[in-house]
DNA sequence: ACTGATGCGTC
DNA sequence: GTCGGAC
DNA sequence: GTCCGACGACGCATCAGT
């Protein structure tokens, strides 16, 4: 009797035909990717790509992409940025949708559902190293690419741009956190510190050199020779990546892109008031605290986009049904949605969550959550009308559409001011109703797609403050590596001593925290993996938009939108303010706004 | 079957 | 949603 | 003036782990 040799890879590449054949024969026969790594000493991601039918097609070394990055890194101004971008674009070994894509840093539109927390997975499992070491790099650098760059060791740069780019898209087919993490770590492995160091900068969708998408718009449109303006306008419309490489086109095709009902737009934003940029008169109207949402109609179909383009017409009924008694053959109506109780009055925005978060319900889940949380919509714009975009049109005109397409009951409330006198009358009307503020709007402005504009001011009212004291710092990351960044809050028991916590505040200038990060190192009394516990001495009046009931905070409150308007140095711990404080002022808000 | 960790999207 | 800060 | 990164609370989805 004879033993037989088990087949190597090279004799199944010889019965098969070829690398992806085999390991489709292999998965047929019911070995798992990972037997397959093992056995033939494989790495997995590059298993995982051949399951995918991934076919190299470049054999450019992702190597020369990373010392692009570098160069981009290094240089200090925009135009030299935009200059490099350019001569990368010019590359003719590089698809131009890889290529934007990698000057982007998103390899793909889908989620990869890669956060920090498998990044460290897949280091630790790539390199051996204990998650606590990794985990104080982090802390140091802030940031898990260059961590990255420092525990993977040197070796030849062989991964090539293909299969960087192609082992990162398909990562949204791996359900499993094992299968993610094995597939990250073998990439890892497989790089040089430079190369790992962008790899997990492409994971997380940050490549951190310090351009921003402007920068990329302007290189492509120098390229092409088209305008920058238009190329925006394009992005604007059918999306950054599908812009851009639109490009080569030249400006004729471009100019040819038209808006039509179905395809979502960036919705435009407002600034926060300032008196001195109001244009009278103005439209004033109501801010109902509610969640964005974008109508589309045409015909008898209905699309619901939220503010960054999800689709939200499967979970949203009652909207579809609002806008198919639009009158309009086809409409773009911009608008919040907002959650109301049986009477009629406004709910607190925690329950409009449970309707515009989820993605997909059942059936009798969805209704029952319709019974529960009701919704209504309040339109304040109009886009695009029976064939016609109405964009460039001024508001005051815009208006005149929508108020013909959209039922009164449907529309936000609003006046039109003469003057500063005239709004704050309305303001405070509007506070008195329970609702978040107004919106200030100038007459004649145009709509413009994805920018925040001084055109639309949005006015909410300061709440009270509470004094409070910080029982922890937090260490902060990326730009703010080195200092701690947020600070847990507490207040006091009314009559023991004892503190309880009501949410974190951050946001203070660099100076300030600079200061306070060493203030704060010298009462430290304990520390975690987020950061340190301090003895409660720094004491801060903090405001909020609205207090919340929680289970995530030991007080049963949090704040929502906490911001620390100063320090009190005239205040010890025992004369901040007290959880009973905290309850009548939760108790009181909707009282003194009645939610209605 | 439940809880916790992790990621994502709303404000 | 907020803010500070780089550009 | 504009953009962007670093932050806040919340609820949901999904998988990991018991």
């Amino acid at each position: 009797m004879t033993l037989v040799r088990p087949p190597t890879l090279r004799d199944l590449i010889k019965a098969y035909g070829s690398i992806e054949e085999v390991v489709k024969h292999l998965i047929n026969s019911g070995f798992t990717p990972e037997d397959i790594s093992w056995k033939f000493k494989l790495p997995y991601y590059l298993i995982r790509l051949y399951m995918e039918g991934f076919k190299p097609r470049s054999r450019v070394l992702f190597s020369t992409v990373t010392k692009v990055y570098d160069r981009l890194a290094l240089l200090r101004s925009r135009r030299g940025k935009e200059t490099e971008l350019l001569k990368f674009f010019k590359r003719e070994d590089l698809s131009l949708d890889v290529k934007v894509r990698l000057a982007l840093g998103r390899i793909t539109d889908e989620n990869l559902k890669i956060g920090e927390g498998i990044i460290e997975k897949a280091l630790c499992a790539a390199t051996g190293v204990a998650p606590k070491r990794v985990r104080d790099l982090f802390i140091d650098y802030g940031e898990y690419g260059e961590v990255a760059s420092m525990l993977i060791r040197p070796k030849e740069p062989k991964l090539t741009v293909d299969e960087v780019y192609e082992a990162i898209r398909i990562i949204p087919k791996l359900e499993r956190v094992y299968e993610r993490v094995l597939h990250i770590s073998s990439l890892l492995q497989n790089s040089t510190p430079d190369e790992a160091r962008y790899i997990v900068r492409l994971l997380l969708n940050d490549l951190k050199l310090g351009y921003r998408q402007e920068t990329v718009t302007s290189a492509i449109a120098r390229l092409y020779g088209v305008p920058a303006e238009l190329l925006e306008r394009v992005s604007a419309i059918i999306g950054l990546v599908e812009g851009l490489t639109m490009a080569p086109k030249g400006e004729a095709e471009l100019s040819k892109i038209r808006i039509r009902p179905g395809q979502f737009l960036k919705p435009q934003l407002a600034h926060i008031y300032d008196p001195d940029k109001v244009s009278y008169p103005a439209r004033v109207e109501y801010k109902y605290d509610g969640s964005r949402l974008q109508i589309h109609r045409w015909g008898s179909q209905v699309r619901l986009f939220s503010r960054r383009g999800i689709e939200k017409s499967s979970t949203l009924p009652e909207v579809v049904d609002i806008a198919m008694g639009f009158k309009a053959q086809s409409c773009i109506v911009d608008c919040e949605v907002i959650a109301v109780g049986e009477d009629g009055t406004f709910l607190p925005f925690q329950y409009l969550l449970e309707r515009t978060v989820p993605r997909e319900l059942p059936t009798e889940e969805l209704r029952e959550r319709m019974r529960k949380v009701r919704l209504t919509i309040k339109a304040f714009d109009i886009l695009y009308l029976n064939g016609v975009v109405l964009l460039d049109m001024p508001l005051r005109e815009r208006r005149r559409f929508l108020l013909e397409v959209v039922p009164a009951e449907y529309l936000a409330e609003g006046v039109d001011c003469e003057d500063e006198v005239a709004l704050m009358r309305f303001y405070n009307e509007a506070l008195k109703r329970g609702l978040e503020g107004v919106i200030v709007k100038d007459l004649n402005s145009p709509y413009e797609l994805g920018r925040r504009t001084y055109t639309w001011l949005k006015i909410k009212p300061e709440r009270d403050t509470v004094d409070c004291v910080i029982v922890k710092a937090l260490y902060g990351k990326g730009k703010r590596a080195g200092l701690y960044s947020s600070f847990l809050m507490a207040v006091r028991d009314p009559k023991e001593r004892k503190l309880y916590t009501i949410g974190k505040v951050s946001n203070l200038p660099d100076e300030v925290m600079a200061s306070l990060s060493s203030k704060l190192e010298r009462i430290k009394i304990g520390e975690d993996k987020e950061g340190i516990y301090v003895k409660p001495m720094i004491v801060a009046e903090v405001t909020y938009q609205e207090i919340q009931e929680t289970d995530e905070y030991t007080s049963g409150y949090a704040l929502r939108v906490p911001k620390i308007i100063r320090f009190r140095e005239d205040k010890t711990v025992e004369e901040i303010d007290d959880v009973d404080k905290l309850r009548r002022l939760y108790e009181l808000q909707y009282e003194r706004y009645p939610v209605k």
